[in-house]
RNA sequence: GCUGGUAUGGCGGAAUAGGUAGACGCAAGGGACUUAAAAUCCCUCGGUAGCGAUGCCGUAUCGGUUCAAGUCCGAUUACCAGCACCA
């Protein structure tokens, strides 16, 4: 029997104890850098999701030992954040406890499942020797202007007195209290990572990266090419509009103002229904922006009395409206409305009775959309009419080309106790004004909760007064933290050199190390992690502390691990499986196997006790192999082709992220080994070689019982003989129509003519074909054969 | 609503460039061993007609391209992930 926790236990301690996996900076190998999402590590303890990724790295790992690189496998904790600081608010217990114990546990169960994790490089995003390096490099950042304080909106409760994330509101109420959410004005760092967006989507050329994670990034980036045009008003100040489509100025019905818009406030005393106009922006701002901007709800809007706006291109009068599907921060917070060619503006004048006019029309004759009622722009297509007003309007100064962007600047503050502190001193004289003195260490305190003004704890503390650097008054430090992806952002250089005290990580480890040449993660990240780290790495780049534009060579992604009915796993739903039950029933061998084998990686599966068991029935297969080792080589036919074939599909199965049929192949020949009943020493031990990356420890153990020589996870990568894959017979398929009806094995091979005279003396084609008519012969790859008869 | 995906037996899934659909595993049924059970081993296993050889149908739905479609194209439906997104 085999005994998988007392092997297990055995070969975790010994691998615990030796260097085996610590990767040595400057070794003389080729390097190889393989990442996984560092995990947070919450209360609930390690899922068996974080496994699947962990996994499919390890294997990739292990193999890329025996293929003799110098692999930097490492792993960490991104331990700042908002479920740890509410879980202490609620038991009363510091975050930094909390953390220490998940911390812990995490730690525990990732080595139960023997994962060649590079430990010594282990990595925590809340210790101070770690953010000291975020904080400097938000130093940087607001050196270069590239961290500033802007007005932005935030969720607010006012029961509870807080700003609340976006996943904290539910159906436009606090998660807690119930109590409407409200959209409260305030001044917040933010970090202008806009500046990069072209660089963000140009250099995806750059890297291996799924293309529907290319494609994802590149249309959240949302580049779109339009115009700026001013719209002159009768209260002396332009209203200027982005559109993407110019060419329709001249069907332009109405002006739309965002409802949070700064010229409201500016003209307040001239327009006439100023109450009208404020009450519906309060109403609007308890609207979350998704409602706002869907299309299938009704319209909404005021319109401005007071104020008129003129069309520049033609000098007609058209009203002034707030709506709030006009967004503040996107464009200008301005747009012109033509409802001819646009079914949010249609619905709107459907509603509030404005007329307009079309200015496109389908040319009969060629069928191609051209310009009408359009003055100079009549008759021509919709790309030259676009070309021909960009022009008009820069000639004439009232407007230009545009290119704008969807992606908004990431706003970098929380009003929160468990995050990095901003390095900022807020002088009254002086302005904002870098803390020097890094780390800036998070003071400990009693009372997390935010304040009543909805600051954050820190600021009821005596840690807030400081003098200011420059000038040596009074001074007051800033309370925001850094959000949770700060520290994220930059982890995998860390990991190169994480002692280091004199920098992020030395220019020469950074220069043998990156880029990491393969990240694993989950498609989740896509559009925030993937692209924050990104934009960092490109900022480090352009200071000179990376040597390359980007940071991960290859991402790849997969999918999740769903509940046994097909449900996402969550307590509520009460389908969570977790891994140390797994690893006490069946072991770390097993569950590694499964994980792997469930399905397609970037696929989600679903979690099955029952398919399991097969992973188990595997290894004991394998285990039992060892009692039936024979001097004699395997006398079964095609047996030598089956085993190089097996040894080829496995490595480039891993390669192509195809574990499951990697591992199908290997019981496909454990099930050929046990047909004849025996196996020799040397193939043993190349199918020990090859198992060992998916169940490291029962090989691990056969590798001692049988003697062979060397450190398994050192061994060389076994190499196959092509030559021996190839069987000498070739199969043929015959078809009639399409459909096949016979098939014949060939020994050389045979030209397109020979084959399909071969395939028509087959008797049971011959019979199929007799009388008949043969309209077309088709002979496809040495393969296949088809005959179309009538 | 928007963006990106996915859809193949009872179930998880296989199927290099369009070329034998269902590899491998699970479950199920039958049998062997056993006093019995577990474990193990052998056989069957998409639907349908047939004693059988074999035929016909079949990869979410509808349509198209092709000698040939799970695979390519168009539309539809359902499900999954993300959302800051209309200009």
């Amino acid at each position: 029997m085999r005994d998988f926790k007392s092997i297990e236990s055995k070969w975790q301690k010994i691998w615990d104890s030796c260097d085996d996996f610590h990767a040595v900076n400057m070794s003389k190998k080729p390097k190889y850098y393989l990442l996984v999402e560092f995990p947070y590590p919450s209360a609930q303890g390690l899922h068996v999701g974080h496994l699947r990724s962990y996994v499919a790295l390890d294997i990739v790992a292990r193999k890329r030992r025996m293929q003799g690189y110098n692999v930097l496998y490492p792993m960490g904790w991104d331990a700042f954040g908002l479920p740890t600081e509410n879980y202490a608010i609620k038991n009363n217990i510091h975050p930094r406890t909390v953390t220490e114990q998940n911390v812990k546990q995490f730690k525990k169960q990732l080595k139960s499942v023997g994962i060649s994790f590079d430990w010594k490089r282990e990595i925590n995003t809340t210790s101070s020797n770690y953010y000291k390096w975020t904080q400097w490099i938000f130093s940087k950042l607001f050196e270069k202007g590239l961290a500033t304080k802007e007005e932005t909106t935030v969720n607010w409760c006012s029961s509870c007195k807080c700003v609340l994330a976006n996943e904290e509101v539910v159906g436009g109420q606090c998660e807690r209290c119930g109590a409407d959410v409200t959209q409260k004005k305030k001044k917040q760092w933010i970090l202008k990572i806009t500046k990069y967006a072209q660089r963000l989507i140009d250099d995806l050329k750059l890297v291996d990266f799924p293309d529907r994670v290319k494609t994802q990034q590149t249309n959240w980036i949302g580049r779109s090419e339009g115009a700026k045009i001013s719209f002159p008003t009768n209260v002396g100040e332009d209203l200027t509009i982005f559109t993407t489509l110019p060419e329709t100025i001249f069907g332009v019905s109405h002006i739309i103002v965002a409802p949070e818009h700064k010229f409201i406030d500016k003209f307040k005393d001239k327009i006439k229904n100023i109450d009208e106009v404020l009450e519906y922006r309060k109403k609007v701002s308890k609207v979350k922006k998704e409602e706002r901007t869907d299309a299938n709800k009704a319209k909404t809007g005021v319109k401005i009395l007071g104020i008129t706006a003129k069309n520049p291109v033609n000098g007609k009068e058209v009203p002034v409206f707030v709506s709030d599907y006009v967004l503040v921060d996107h464009g200008t917070g301005v747009v012109m409305a033509v409802p001819a060619h646009d079914q949010r503006d249609f619905d709107f004048v459907q509603k509030y009775k404005i007329e307009f006019i079309s200015v496109m029309q389908e040319n009969p004759e060629t069928g191609k959309m051209e310009m009408i009622n359009s003055d100079f722009l009549n008759g021509l297509d919709v790309i030259s009419a676009r070309k021909k007003i960009i022009e008009y309007v820069s000639e004439k100064k009232i407007g230009e080309k545009h290119v704008s962007y969807k992606l908004r600047d990431w706003i970098f503050a929380r009003q929160r106790y468990w995050g990095e502190p901003i390095p900022i001193i807020n002088c009254e004289k002086c302005g904002p004004v870098l803390e020097k003195n890094l780390p800036l260490i998070l003071p400990d305190i009693e009372n997390f909760k935010t304040s009543e003004n909805g600051e954050s704890p820190l600021c009821l503390t005596d840690w807030i007064h400081t003098k200011c650097p420059k000038c040596g008054r009074d001074a007051l430090r800033e309370t925001d933290t850094m959000p949770q992806w700060a520290g994220s952002s930059w982890y995998f250089l860390r990991y190169l050199d994480p002692e280091n005290d004199e920098c992020l990580a030395s220019k020469e480890s950074i220069n043998y190390w990156m880029p990491v040449d393969w990240y694993n993660g989950g498609m989740e990240h896509t559009t925030l992690h993937l692209l924050y780290s990104r934009f960092w790495h490109k900022f480090l780049y352009d200071i000179g502390v990376v040597n390359t534009p980007e940071p991960y060579k290859k991402r790849t992604s997969h999918g999740m691990i769903l509940g046994n009915n097909n449900e996402k796993m969550s307590k509520s739903r009460g389908n969570v499986v977790n891994p140390n039950d797994v690893v006490e029933e069946y072991g770390a061998d097993v569950i590694r196997l499964y994980e792997m084998f469930m399905g397609d990686f970037e696929k989600s599966a679903p979690w099955s006790d029952e398919s399991i068991k097969g992973c188990k029935r595997f290894l004991d297969k394998y285990w039992n192999l060892k009692d039936i080792v024979s001097d004699e080589p395997n006398i079964r036919e095609n047996f030598v082709s089956d085993f190089n074939k097996t040894i080829k599909k496995v490595g480039n199965d891993i390669e192509n992220l195809k574990f499951n049929t990697a591992i199908a192949s290997m019981m496909d020949l454990i099930g050929k080994i046990k047909d004849s009943g025996q196996i020799t020493r040397e193939e043993l031990k190349i199918f020990t070689i090859l198992l060992n990356l998916f169940a490291p420890h029962v090989t691990s153990e056969i590798w001692e019982t049988m003697g062979f020589e060397g450190n398994i996870n050192f061994v060389e990568w076994p190499n196959y003989d092509e030559s021996l894959i190839s069987s000498e017979f070739k199969e043929i398929v015959v078809q009639i129509n399409g459909k096949v009806r016979d098939t014949f094995l060939i020994d050389s091979d045979l030209d397109d003519e020979e084959l399909i005279k071969k395939s028509k003396e087959q008797p049971k084609i011959k019979e199929l074909i007799k009388n008949k008519q043969i309209t077309k012969e088709i002979c496809a790859r040495n393969k296949l054969v088809n005959l179309v008869i009538n």
